[in-house]
DNA sequence: AGCACGCCGACT
DNA sequence: GTCGGCGTGCTC
């Protein structure tokens, strides 16, 4: 007769908060890290198994047996079993909302198509690397923290993400390379196809049936050998038994954070991975996030540098006065794009996304009228005719003039197209390209990429999607129309985001041999994220802003809550957001602004408050969510608080 | 998530 | 008098 077993088993279907996992019997052999399948109330539901044991767990009462192992399924790697527990305590997050994250959907089907055989290209040998990119793979190799991979915009980050994958699968490791959510995806994962030949590719178009097939070619497969694994966020949880380098590539991009169901960060993950597992992290970027480098700083990443481009210089920039001219491109810059126009080199127009509320700015400082309590750029509310902070709940009438200089105030708000037809009047020989949020699906986004590199289109404009990562070599000129528009949007990270965004689109010009030049045009060409990326003076950005977030208590100092709760009658919307502000202003361990509207302020025909909390100590906020009425939501460190 | 239990409003 | 609304609680 077959001995009886117990195990613990973690229910995916649980949504409690509290940790509760729940015991089952089972007659065959089994063990932790087993995907299977328990009853769980009235229907079934998958469960991982974290315990075994012989006797029957004491006060358990009805313990029933499991349905089914899932026995073509290998055991999850350890690594995801504590961080699935990781997960659950650190966002407070259920097992439900953790392992619908971590698993593919569809684990319960047998896979009906058999396994790809990998496919067995001769691998090209890697670039020899130049002095410096071996002094950093070097710094990097040799220290047990996480690294980060410092590099100016073309200075061949890569190449040692290259020599760091050769490295992890000498060493019989797997990697997992992320990358944002862009259209360059598929231009490095053809890189590290020529050089490695099998790489599993994570693409974000992936169909159900596809992911759950990589999947299980992930967690079978890495039983035996090393792979190497790329893609954006979710490759992330890619099973991978014997993992031991994770790359995260441009880690300042926003796209590493979850902005639905479990709102996780990508990089906070693979920093809990990396410290508790023996798993090499590195983080590459040409602008570090606030946090990053604070962290760097405090000694918890190793730094390593690349201050040299590979095949040019860095671009000349130049910072245009907006107060100079009228209409939408300088005289300087129309100059450019007519020389650039005549040695049939590109250029690239960068208008920032408008902002979903106005913002009021003044027409001879272009500075925004901005919150006293929070130091942040009000926005204007037509409904109330009021300007208002999405921070505090902080209301006034427009100013009839400049707080700081007396100037003139005018609400801002742009369009693409408007630039668009601008610059076909003007030029009307050029081929004019736009991309923008309207039209960026994959088809144009390849389509546009493969114009750019064979010289089909002479001007591309488009919002900060065209920013990241472009690498054309034909590409002299890159203007920013206003950089103002991103400084307004009222977010205690406006200005980290202006200067990734300046620094970042302006390294997408002159990256081959010849010289590249920037215009940057702003009614404000003495702000500091503007002067900096100018200047490419990372340092003078960083410091000025660390000491902006210390004074007003925004991250790395604190850390972020944001609350919000939706109801179908915005008064008892207000009114709810109203009890609990009151009720949390009791806790002196935090600090509470609003309740205010959020951005949104109709969700699916809700209205939806929202209330932003600041704690030194990330207990205090979990305290928070604990208890929260019914009908709220919670996010930690969001990205931006409006 | 589901599904049951349970306590207040407009109906045969 | 009941049918049914969805608020609260439970799932080994």
């Amino acid at each position: 007769m077959k001995q009886l077993v117990f195990v613990r088993v973690d229910v995916a279907n649980f949504t409690g908060l509290d940790g509760k996992t729940f015991w089952y019997s089972c007659d065959s052999a089994i063990q932790r890290g087993q995907v299977c399948e328990v009853p769980f109330g009235k229907r079934a539901s998958l469960g991982v198994v974290l315990e075994t044991q012989i006797g029957a767990p004491k006060g358990v009462p009805g313990i029933k047996p499991i349905h089914k192992i899932y026995g073509h399924i290998p055991l999850l790697p350890e690594y995801l079993l504590t961080t699935a527990e990781w997960l659950k305590q650190y966002y407070l997050a259920s097992p439900y909302a953790v392992w619908t994250t971590l698993l593919p959907s569809g684990l319960r089907a047998k896979p009906r198509k058999t396994l790809d055989l990998p496919t067995t290209t001769q691998p090209k040998p890697l670039n020899k690397l130049n002095t410096e990119q071996q002094a950093a793979l070097k710094t990097i190799i040799n220290t047990k923290k996480p690294s980060l991979l410092e590099g100016i915009t073309g200075s061949g980050k890569t190449e040692v993400y290259l020599h760091l994958i050769k490295q992890a699968i000498e060493q019989n490791s797997s990697a997992i390379l992320l990358v944002p959510e862009i259209m360059l995806t598929t231009q490095l994962a053809e890189r590290l196809q020529t050089h490695f030949g099998d790489v599993c590719i994570v693409h974000s178009g992936l169909s159900v049936s596809e992911r759950k097939r990589l999947w299980l070619n992930c967690i079978t497969q890495s039983q035996s050998k090393p792979l190497i694994v790329v893609g954006p966020r979710s490759a992330l949880w890619m099973p991978l038994h014997n993992l031991g380098l994770i790359i995260i590539d441009e880690e300042h991009e926003p796209s590493y954070k979850q902005e639905s169901f479990l709102r996780y960060n990508a990089l906070h993950v693979a920093g809990h991975i990396a410290q508790t597992k023996p798993v090499r992290l590195v983080l590459g970027t040409a602008t570090p996030q606030v946090t990053t480098s604070y962290l760097a700083e405090k000694n918890y990443f190793t730094v390593a540098t690349l201050h040299k481009r590979h095949n040019s210089s860095l671009p000349t920039i130049k910072i245009v006065d907006k107060n100079e001219f009228n209409g939408l491109l300088s005289p300087e810059l129309t100059s450019a794009i007519t020389k650039t126009l005549a040695d049939h080199k590109q250029v690239l127009l960068l208008l920032n996304r408008r902002g979903s509320a106005s913002s009021l700015i003044c027409q001879s400082c272009g500075k925004a009228t901005r919150c006293p309590n929070c130091d942040i750029a009000l926005s204007f509310h037509g409904d109330i005719a009021r300007l208002l902070c999405h921070y505090c709940g902080y209301k006034a009438l427009p100013p009839t003039s400049c707080t700081h200089c007396g100037g003139e105030l005018t609400f801002v708000g742009s369009g693409t197209q408007k630039l668009v037809s601008e610059i076909t009047s003007t030029w009307p020989e050029a081929n004019v390209a736009r991309l923008d949020r309207d039209n960026a699906t994959w088809e144009n986004m390849q389509t546009l990429f493969r114009e750019l590199q064979d010289g089909t289109v002479d001007i591309v404009v488009g919002t900060q999607m065209i920013s990241r990562g472009l690498d054309i070599a034909g590409l002299r000129l890159v203007g920013i129309v206003d950089a103002d528009s991103s400084l307004a949007v009222p977010d205690f990270a406006s200005s980290e985001r202006t200067y990734q965004l300046l620094a970042q689109t302006a390294g997408r010009a002159g990256r081959r041999t010849e010289l590249g030049t920037v215009i940057i045009q702003t009614r404000n060409p003495q702000q500091v994220a503007i002067v900096a990326a100018a200047t490419h003076n990372y340092s003078l950005f960083y410091q000025h802003e660390l000491t902006t977030r210390k004074q007003y208590a925004y991250p790395p100092f604190v850390y972020l809550l944001k609350l919000w709760y939706a109801h179908a009658n915005p008064n008892l919307a207000e009114q709810h957001s109203a009890e609990l502000t009151k009720t949390l202003k009791n806790n002196r361990a935090i600090r509470v602004l609003g309740p205010t509207p959020a951005l949104q302020k109709r969700q699916s025909g809700k209205y939806v408050w929202q209330v932003i909390v600041k704690a030194k100590s990330r207990q205090e906020l979990a305290r928070v969510v604990q208890i929260l009425p019914r009908g709220w939501q919670a996010e930690f460190d969001p990205i931006s608080v409006i």
